[in-house]
DNA sequence: CAGTGAGCGAGCTTCCGCTTGACTT
């Protein structure tokens, strides 16, 4: 008989406490919430004052038998959910679904998984807030009206299955306006002047010194006149200041921090991320890694100093509290830090270390002293002008956090290391020119989003959780609202002035601008959906539009209101938008544009969302001919296509000839342009212009694939025609009715045997039958 | 992962937050 059941969220937190609170004390998981809306369903009363219709998720049938077998057993369950909105509703839903008795249930809350802080708030308990579980249904209920009231209209509008929502909408405008940003930005030129000096050093020996101009010079004319100017100059220290400095170490991690210096520093991705450090939690090392808290427990601060003190002595050590600046965070759990401080490293997967080592260099470093610099500033005159020059020099004299952890900035590699010593000076010390260049630099437009900075800003802007960042961004490319990829930049031609030994020389040099790794891009359905939800819902897609409803959530949790009124509320202006948007019976859809007729036949020529993508189509559904479909390439956007372009996406399939009595066609699919002869495909080379390719060529390429063809059947068996063994573009491997097998690495392919490849067939399907259904389901998805 | 290449009139699709699924080259 158990005395005591203690709930939480996460199984490896259980684990942590019932080793705290002894054996009186079984301490279960609900694995997050319980109970939800009903998946399928709109599940939401309006008549009723917004009633909502929950159901247990069918993944935690399990779990809350098990809960409620224990709960049976126990005297006093104890609901230690987090202590925020979401998890005061996880404690009330386990209250409902169990149906605990209200004299021998209590709820407790603590913010660090210390044996005090817990047995601390055992001697707390309170009852649920009632107030707090409204506002988390009213969260709930807001978001299921939004997002099952808008994609609907979608579908109908634009494409089916679609989707729309508050949070995922808001994350594809981030990225649609900034993409406009960038067409819209125009460069502007200006001269960078800089000269090198050369200067003894403490050892007399010359050395260059760096300085810049005051001001950029507009253009190139006054580029060249400055430099003339400075053919007959003389120039000389005009003053030295001196000026000590510091720096501060950043906060802890958050969710959000933890994921952008994690892209920066380790090229992670979001998901990878959060996929590791799931696993370092989970292995106990680092404490729960969705948090937007940069708060750490006493312990935590207390261990930091003593680690401090042990590795670089007592006068590294500054601790300090941090303070959540986010809006609406909810503070429910610590930083993210290592469990044991005193762990500089752990034993774990080689990515797995590689985090930890950051979010050790982090904690740490957010308890050490200040790093101290000196900047140096000389200010050199030009006997002859009224500008000067500025050498720049600084020197750390204490390295404090320094030492341990610099954090990275999105635009590192534009900024430049200034972290050098000047040498040593004298105020109205002349000076030897060595040079003087002036280089055309350029403005930069504005960056496209990374996974992580879309995070950065959907966190500033109090739109989603912790628990969500990944998660959201993951949907929005699902959606093929936005792409990640790469942008090659285009080469850009720059001028550069140099006035050496008297003489002024041009040149034109070439760098390439503007290219881009890993960046978000919107989609023409992105764009399309955006436009016309921005148009139709501003008050959905508006930036504040979460940081105002969250007020009125704050405010039902503190019982200033109902959240059925809210609710009420929020709805007498929104559904008559859906209705009135659905009811608007345009000719066009959604983003169609037409771009004029066919030459020849005068049909309508246009360009729209179809069923499967953006698409031409010729023609129209009311006139006899039927009309004419085709997908638009990659190359192209519904935005930019021109009618030219439109009708040459109709020139294929074109026929080349004959080859073999067989007909040789060419064409451009889902996967770049290809030939087909005899029902059979050959792909182009990327770079092969569909459009001029000639039947000789798609010949050669024909021959080619079956050379190719005869080389990849390394064995086969005449007992059972269908048993083959093939060589891939990843190795040898065995095909069989369709399916396809691996060879292990030790064995050697033609050595096989009929039977020693059944066998491994069935060795590997039993295999595959074993693993779990969600996996095979999520393969199946793919394909 | 081991090859793909269509269709544009039923069906189904969707939200945001909590949490972990798993057997691996």
């Amino acid at each position: 008989m158990q005395k005591n059941l203690v709930i939480v969220e996460s199984p490896a937190k259980a684990k942590t406490i019932e080793k705290f609170l002894g054996k009186d004390y079984k301490v279960l998981s609900s694995y997050g919430h319980i109970r939800d809306l009903k998946k399928k369903s709109f599940s939401i009363d309006i008549e009723k004052d917004f009633a909502p219709t929950y159901e247990i998720s069918s993944d935690k049938k399990e779990v809350v038998k098990n809960l409620q077998a224990e709960a049976a057993k126990a005297d006093t369950v104890w609901l230690a959910s987090d202590e925020d909105r979401e998890g005061e509703a996880i404690a009330w839903h386990l209250y409902e679904v169990l149906k605990l008795n209200p004299e021998h249930t209590k709820r407790i809350v603590f913010h660090e998984i210390t044996k005090n802080a817990i047995l601390k708030a055992i001697d707390n308990p309170r009852d649920i807030d009632m107030n707090l579980v409204n506002a988390q249904q009213a969260r709930r209920v807001l978001d299921r009206i939004v997002g099952f009231e808008l994609s609907p209209v979608l579908w109908k509008k634009v494409r089916p299955a679609l989707s729309a929502g508050r949070v995922q909408s808001v994350a594809v405008r981030l990225i649609v306006e900034r993409e406009r940003e960038v067409n819209a930005f125009e460069s502007e030129a200006s001269y960078r002047v800089i000269a090198i000096f050369l200067v003894p050093d403490k050892d007399g020996k010359m050395v260059e010194m760096k300085a810049e101009l005051n001001r950029r010079l507009k253009t190139k004319e006054e580029a060249e006149q400055f430099l003339e100017q400075c053919k007959t100059a003389k120039f000389k220290i005009e003053n030295i200041a001196v000026k000590p400095t510091k720096k501060s170490p950043a906060a802890p991690f958050t969710t959000s921090t933890l994921q952008q210096e994690a892209a920066r520093k380790l090229s992670f991705t979001v998901a990878q991320t959060m996929m590791l450090a799931q696993k370092l939690y989970e292995a106990g090392l680092i404490t729960y890694m969705r948090t937007d808290s940069v708060n750490l427990s006493e312990y935590a601060i207390a261990d930091s100093k003593q680690t401090i003190t042990n590795m670089m002595g007592e006068r590294y050590v500054q601790t300090r509290h941090f303070t959540t600046k986010t809006k609406g965070a909810q503070e429910a759990h610590e930083a993210i830090r290592p469990t044991y401080i005193e762990n500089e490293s752990v034993s774990a997967g080689a990515q797995e270390k590689r985090l930890y080592d950051l979010i050790w260099k982090r904690t740490i470093a957010s308890q050490m002293a200040d790093a101290e610099l000196e900047k140096t500033t000389a200010t050199i005159s030009i006997s002859n002008s009224g500008d000067h020059f500025t050498a720049v020099g600084e020197v750390i004299t204490f390295d404090g956090f320094l030492r341990i952890y610099r954090e990275s900035y999105d635009d590192d590699n534009e900024q430049e290391d200034e972290s050098r010593l000047l040498p040593p000076l004298a105020k109205g010390q002349d000076l030897v020119n060595q040079n003087i260049s002036a280089t055309e630099r350029f403005t930069q437009r504005p960056p496209r989003y990374t996974e992580a900075s879309l995070v950065r800003k959907l966190e500033e802007l109090g739109i989603g959780r912790p628990s969500t960042y990944a998660p959201t961004i993951s949907t929005i490319q699902q959606r093929e609202y936005v792409v990640k990829g790469e942008k090659p930049g285009e080469e850009r031609p720059y001028n550069v002035l140099l006035l050496k030994n008297g003489t002024l020389t041009q040149t034109v040099q070439t760098e390439i601008a503007g290219a881009e790794k890993a960046k978000l891009m919107p989609t023409d359905t992105g764009i399309v959906v955006n436009d016309f939800l921005t148009e139709f819902f501003p008050n959905i897609l508006n930036y504040n539009f979460t940081a105002n409803i969250e007020k009125e959530f704050d405010e039902i949790a503190d019982g200033e209101k109902e959240w059925n009124s809210i609710m009420h509320n929020f709805y007498t202006d929104f559904h008559p938008l859906v209705e009135s948007t659905l009811a608007i019976k345009g000719k066009q859809k959604v983003g169609e544009r037409i771009l004029g007729e066919e030459p020849g036949t005068g049909l309508p020529v246009s360009v729209k969302i179809g069923r499967f993508g953006p698409m031409v189509q010729i023609g129209n559904t009311e006139s006899e001919e039927k009309p004419r479909f085709s997908r638009l390439t990659k190359d192209l956007s519904m935005e930019t296509i021109t009618l030219e372009q439109a009708l040459d996406l109709f020139k294929l399939p074109r026929t080349l000839g004959e080859y073999e009595d067989k007909e040789v066609t060419i064409g451009t699919g889902r996967f770049g342009p290809y030939v087909r002869h005899d029902d059979k495909y050959f792909s182009l080379p990327k770079t092969a212009d569909p459009m001029s390719v000639t039947l000789d060529e798609a010949i050669a390429l024909i021959e080619e694939k079956r050379e190719a063809e005869k080389q990849k059947h390394i064995k086969q068996f005449e007992e059972d025609a269908e048993m083959l063994i093939l060589n891939g573009r990843y190795g040898p491997y065995i095909s069989y009715k369709k399916k396809n097998y691996k060879i292990p690495q030790n064995i050697v392919p033609q050595d096989l045997s009929l039977q020693a490849c059944l066998d491994l067939i069935k060795l590997q399907t039993e295999k595959a039958e074993t693993a779990p259904a969600k996996r095979r389901k999520a393969a199946a998805k793919k394909k």
